[in-house]
RNA sequence: GGGCGCGUAGCUCAGCGGGAGAGCACUACGUUGACAUCGUAGGGGUCGCUGGUUCAAUCCCAGCCGCGCCCA
């Protein structure tokens, strides 16, 4: 017996043992079913579940479950990423706090412990063993059925060997070079980060003026305006905008920068904004990107004056050199001031990049990096968007990806830390380059290169995270090696993930993909929402609004998180999460439970081999009409990712269809109906039980399967491995579903009036019927059981002689509905509700009577909407003409 | 500055050319043996504003106002 309430505790990680051990997640690429794929965007190995997580992965998870239910051979590949920054961060803190610190060749601080490369990387491996796996065991509370058995992990041996490939095959096709450019340098990570990782922070700066002196022109100065004086160090020129006629004469002379004593050309050029300042700006190729490109323009050297760490270095005039940054902007303004060429400051609001891991002010730095072509790879990216191989849903999501791809800039793909994919180039004594896949075979194009065997030096930086990550789609099948898994399972069928991410990881997956695959690497991106707090708030820990989805997995189940989260993802919006939306659903599944728990009390079993079609009473037929019309519903939503409408279709099915009035219409039969009847109602309480089951199960696993093995007697299989209901063509009935539903508005039309006229609940009144059709009649007397309990009416009877004084009224289509109620009603009350009534129906028709009224409208609207108006015209004018006889009738009373 | 999106019931949101919807909250009544994590009924909205297209606009278009995000 079935307990009151459902405790998810009890039950939850008894079925994901059990679905686990089973092999139920297991793809079987033997199989003569149709693939479904999904790769599951790996999380870093250093997380832990946030909300993020718990809705991507609970729509992934009703997508693989409903597919599996669908008869498709489902491949939800799971995985984690090493996260390069995030993990060496979070181990090099963890051994900061130990007083061990990274043998980066500088000096050790005092009393401190140094470690090498291979000892830390082998402390990050074994970081990650004991507490890597985090998210992956939170992944299972959650109810996630990823077939964990190809679990990967971006550093395996299979993926790094992909990675070697990938970089050595594009080396050779001239698509990763090495170049000196300028990076965004993060000074106390000592790595170049990505563009896509620069936070621009609104910060309250400074504008400075200052005044350099025009060579050889006495008391001549060009007047520049800097929020960074200390790079005045390294300029190495001065623009004006060309059509500027305030400089047109300096343009060609030069200018003596001060402190320095450099010699700098003024130039022409359009970056220098007339409007902005003075007009004038100073050029720093080596520490602006913009003065980069202006600097390339005109052949203006790159002067690079700092150091890795921020500080002033040898390039700087003598006792300048080891400033950090910040000293040496005060030291600059002083001596500015001091030479009077500072003409004014002024408080100025500016962004400045920051990095968004690290938190310190990044420094545009020069430095020796491997690129990628983006430019090149991204235009089968771009064209196979626009054809719509692969097609983005919500499609306004393509534009973002446009957008990026259009202007593409070259991918800096290395990054100086330890722990990630070491770049697989070595370098000879003179710099000469050989990349190769091993150390042996760049050894081997050594010995040809230099005719004799020479030592190399591999070069210590690491790739970009994600550049492993972009071959995830195949390199987790097992290329390059061609394996039925990469045969079977790439393209494949779509990527979930959040909007974030289109830069980061769909872009560079399409580019690699394409590129190694020769064809998409998915053909569906499904973009969903970002989770946000009540408020609609981003959750951020500093922020303290952090809902914990395992806290609410603890407090509601798993069930109800999951279905929340379903019933929230619409397109488009973002979701606004609050508690109780989740209790909310919570009650949802003690409904569904308590559903349960009334039909196993009732002798109701699933029945194998139950043919609905052979039902004959209506209230039967009617239920699995319902239930075969919501299940294309359902279908058809999770098919086009609208998971909320899926959600909303089962929910209203089971609460206000299943429960509200199949269970209340059938509680008379199965008490005192004969016994077929009985048997035929039992069976079919089961057996529609029992398919909601199924149709909820890809969004309340943990649940449907407890009242699925109690439904079935633990003889059905489990609901996991179950196919989708089918509802046979035969069992479905039109007339039984009108004739149902005339019932239900019977009904509800009853207990309105008895409500607003405070008839007391508990009290049992007789309904007279007045201008009953023949149907009419035939209907009340087949339902009268059904009527009777649920509208408290004790005996139908039509009405035979005049109207009983004192009488209360309601329309039922063509039939007037009479509760005689002489004494219990209050005649005035009863006045004012009819009047409210007609003025309701008056209205209806004057809307309509316009419409019809227009002859553009009868002229120019499609037939069938001109004839539905008609109809309602008519519909609202009997039913006016009956209330206002109701009201007359009262008059005389 | 460019782009994307959002303004619909007190709150959170569906709907998106022809009858304004849901959940929660609220009000009244109710413990009729599945369920008070419940039942029945009810109140509540010039669908941001202004124009335009259309026989018809919450829905399409334009402008404006307010809000959010992304990119520079």
């Amino acid at each position: 017996m079935l307990d009151k309430t459902y405790r998810p505790k009890e039950v939850e990680e008894k079925h994901y043992a059990a679905w686990e051990s089973s092999g139920a997640f297991a793809s079987d690429p033997g199989s003569a079913r149709l693939p479904y794929t999904i790769m599951m965007p790996p999380p870093n190995v250093t997380g832990s579940l946030h909300m993020g997580h718990a809705l991507t992965f609970t729509l992934q998870d009703i997508l693989t479950r409903f597919m599996r239910m669908q008869g498709r051979d489902a491949l939800w590949q799971p995985g984690t990423d090493h996260a390069g920054i995030a993990t060496q961060m979070v181990v090099e803190r963890q051994l900061g706090e130990k007083g061990i610190f990274l043998d980066r060749g500088q000096q050790a601080p005092h009393n401190q412990a140094l470690i090498g490369r291979e000892d830390f990387v082998a402390r990050v491996w074994e970081w990650k063993g004991e507490s890597g796996n985090t998210i992956t065991r939170q992944l299972r509370r959650l109810g996630t059925s990823p077939d964990w058995a190809r679990e990967r992990f971006t550093l395996d041996e299979g993926l790094s060997a992909a990675v070697r490939k990938v970089f050595v095959q594009l080396y050779r096709e001239g698509l990763i070079y090495r170049d000196q450019r300028l990076v965004n340098w993060d000074t106390r990570l000592q790595t170049a980060v990505s563009d896509l990782e620069v936070q621009q922070v609104e910060v309250k700066g400074r504008l400075w003026h200052f005044k350099y002196p025009v060579e050889s022109l006495e008391n001549t100065y060009i007047m520049i305006a800097t929020t960074r004086p200390e790079t005045m160090l390294g300029d190495s020129g001065v623009a004006v905008h060309p059509d500027d006629e305030r400089y047109r004469a300096l343009v060609g002379k030069h200018v003596i920068l001060p402190i320095v004593g450099r010699r700098i050309p003024i130039v022409a050029d359009d970056y220098a904004d007339p409007e902005t300042g003075t007009g004038a700006v100073k050029i720093t190729p080596a520490h602006d990107f913009n003065d980069f490109e202006v600097g390339r323009r005109h052949g203006l050297a790159a002067i690079n004056i700092l150091d890795s760490e921020g500080r002033l270095n040898d390039a700087v005039p003598e006792g300048w050199g080891g400033l950090d940054r910040e000293v040496a902007r005060d030291r600059v303004v002083a001596e500015m001031e001091r030479l009077r060429l500072l003409d004014k400051v002024e408080d100025h609001v500016h962004a400045v990049p920051h990095g968004d891991r690290s938190g310190t002010v990044l420094e545009p730095w020069l430095t020796d990096q491997w690129y990628v072509d983006a430019a090149t790879l991204a235009r089968p990216a771009i064209e196979a968007v626009e054809r719509g191989t692969t097609r983005f849903v919500p499609r306004h999501w393509e534009n973002t990806y446009f957008e990026w791809m259009r202007n593409i800039q070259p991918w800096c793909i290395s990054r100086q830390l330890w722990w990630g994919h070491q770049i697989p180039a070595w370098y000879g004594p003179d710099g000469h380059v050989f990349v190769a896949e091993t150390e042996d075979e760049a050894a081997a194009e050594a010995a040809t290169h230099y005719g004799k065997a020479t030592a190399l030096a591999r070069d210590p930086d690491v790739l970009d995270t994600w550049f492993s990550s972009a071959l995830w789609p195949f390199s987790t099948l097992g290329w390059p090696e061609q394996t039925p898994y990469l045969k079977r399972y790439y393209p494949t069928d779509v990527l979930v993930t959040g909007f974030d991410i289109i830069f980061f990881w769909v872009a560079r997956m399409m580019m690699m993909g394409l590129h190694f695959m020769g064809d998409v690497p998915f053909r569906d991106v499904y973009i969903h929402a970002l989770v946000r707090d009540e408020r609609g708030q981003k959750m951020s820990k500093s922020k303290g609004n952090i809902i914990d989805p395992l806290d609410l997995i603890d407090t509601y189940g798993a069930d109800a998180l999951r279905f929340t989260l379903a019933a929230l993802a619409a397109q488009g919006r973002d979701i606004k999460l609050a508690e109780p939306r989740v209790e909310g659903y919570r009650n949802f599944a003690t409904k569904l439970w308590n559903a349960a728990r009334f039909a196993e009390m009732n002798g109701c079993v699933w029945a194998e081999g139950f043919d609905p079609s052979a039902n004959t009473l209506q209230v039967n037929r009617w239920i699995v009409t319902e239930l075969a019309e919501r299940s294309e519903q359902v279908v058809r939503a999770v098919e086009e990712y609208k998971f909320n409408d899926a959600a909303g279709a089962l929910y209203h099915f089971t609460w206000g269809t299943f429960c509200d009035w199949y269970l209340e219409f059938i509680k008379p039969v199965l008490a005192e109906g004969d016994s077929a009847a009985q048997a035929e109602t039992r069976a079919t309480c089961a057996w529609v039980l029992g398919q909601t089951l199924h149709m909820l199960h890809p969004f309340m696993p943990f649940i449907t399967e407890e009242l699925w093995a109690n439904l079935t007697t633990g003889k059905g299989g489990r609901l996991i491995s179950a196919a989708w209901p089918e509802v046979p063509a035969a069992a479905r009935d039109a007339g039984a579903r009108d004739e149902m539903d005339w019932v239900v508005r019977l009904i509800s039309g009853i207990r309105a009036v008895r409500a607003e006229m405070n008839v007391p609940a508990a009290a049992k009144i007789p309904l007279v019927v007045k201008d009953g059709s023949a149907r009419t009649k035939e209907r009340l007397s087949k339902h009268r059981t059904a009527i009777e309990r649920l509208a408290r009416i004790e005996g139908v009877t039509e009405l035979s002689g005049p109207v009983p004084k004192g009488a209360v009224s309601s329309v039922l289509d063509e039939a007037t509905l009479i509760l005689p109620l002489t004494g219990i009603v209050d005649l005035e009350a009863e006045k004012v509700r009819l009047a409210r009534e007609i003025a309701k129906a008056d209205s209806e028709i004057g809307k309509i009577e316009k419409k019809l009224g227009n002859p553009g409208f009868l002229a120019k609207a499609p037939e069938e909407v001109v004839e539905e108006n008609r109809e309602r015209m008519d519909e609202y004018a009997a039913q006016k003409q009956k209330l206002s006889e109701a009201l007359a009738r009262l008059a005389d009373a």
